[in-house]
DNA sequence: CCGGACGTGGCAGCTTGCTGCCACCGCGTT
DNA sequence: AACGCGGTGGCAGCAAGCTGCCACGTCCGG
């Protein structure tokens, strides 16, 4: 079944969202569709209450959504709510939610016109399609620890750093093959570790490694 | 569309097998479906050569897939031939594929009955599919990284050195901590470092951090 | 009892990592 | 020109890490 718009969505599907029993999560790039106040609200209104209820709700974002602070006070009032928020460090479809395992529903990406909505009942598909984000959900981190231990935006030459560090060359050859004096790449891995609130290497490649900073 | 047991997928979409272009994904617990001899050969001969053609073909499966030594062989085999294959510690679909993107195949879960498959073309399912299989991709290890430089099961000391370590002690205070002399806890360090196949602590931290051993 | 294997610890010496200090350079401001 | 500022690099010295060597225990099997 395919609705186009949000109005539309809600109108034909919202009973699914009032209707969620155990379980809702979902997964979108950013907090796009639901900073649209129209539809936030209609669909806000129909979640029952978090925790209490018995119903769990998990949303996994992208990075992105943390880009600015609104976004960021947004969801950290909706953790505060009971709802898990994961952030996670690789791409995300525009939008996918389940609802009990047994529904889902597919955004298409944005485009010009209305956004396009695919609801969907198939057993087959929403299985695969659930499993396939409890690994990505499996894989993302908390979003406090993402916003307490984390460097969300390292420049390049972080990156570089990190890189060859990671790759276990001596300092020297590691300054060497990125054209630095060693003293400079030293300064670089402090920092690093000193944005990592790291004390020691090892700790420093933990957090990283744990962050996923690895690509 | 829906198939059900192998030979019908086979008779009603080998032909999207054989035209995949750019791209064939799939995820899976095990090796299961390709275990089969007859649908394994079949599908086996309609694929192209890997590599050569342009077509990057890239199989993510859990741990279970890697249970037993014919698997791993298996498995092993497969990267020679230029297959990406990657582990994820999370549980994954029974069997989904995407093909150059565009075309879907979902597997239900084993019944006793012959097995259903699930054949999508549309868009908006593909696309949010594909990137939460693109994430589920990005959290999971190499298949080499994760054969070699996995640890399943550290000692009880191997572990403390770990925490230690983590917990960013100096060597001294650390080998004092654990009633070790610094000599020996040092000597602990290198072997853990041997295991994990690290140059430098950074590296062994990092390893430590992508394969979850910070508990 | 002897010999060997194994784990531990001390010592020594080397390498590597870390940092404070100072000097230099380029840049934009005053 | 003079100045401050930020990034860089050399130097020096210290701290931390790494490892070979030897010595001492324990626990075997001979």
């Amino acid at each position: 079944m395919t609705v186009r718009g949000d109005a539309e969505l809600v109108a034909r599907a919202g009973h699914l969202f009032t209707g969620a029993q155990h379980e809702f999560v979902c997964a979108a790039r950013d907090l796009d569709t639901w900073s649209r106040p129209d539809a936030r609200q209609s669909v806000a209104r129909r979640l029952p209450r978090h925790g209490a209820s018995g119903l769990a709700v998990k949303k996994l974002f992208t990075p992105v959504a943390l880009a600015d602070e609104a976004s960021r006070a947004h969801l950290r009032e909706v953790v505060a709510n009971g709802v898990e928020v994961r952030i996670s460090s690789t791409p995300l479809p525009h939008e996918t939610i389940v609802i009990d395992r047994r529904v889902m529903i597919l955004a298409e990406r944005d485009g010009p016109g209305p956004r396009e909505y695919t609801v969907t009942t198939s057993p087959t598909l929403v299985n695969g399609v659930y499993s396939l984000f409890a690994a990505a959900w499996d894989a993302a981190t908390e979003l406090t620890a993402y916003l307490r231990g984390d460097a969300p935006h390292l420049d390049d030459d972080s990156r570089a750093v990190l890189r060859a560090l990671g790759a276990g060359y001596t300092d020297e050859t590691a300054a060497r093959h990125l054209g630095l004096s060693l003293r400079t790449y030293r300064r670089r891995v402090a920092e690093l570790m000193d944005t990592l609130e790291a004390d020691s290497r090892f700790q420093a490649g933990l957090r990283a490694g744990e962050l996923g900073l690895t690509g």
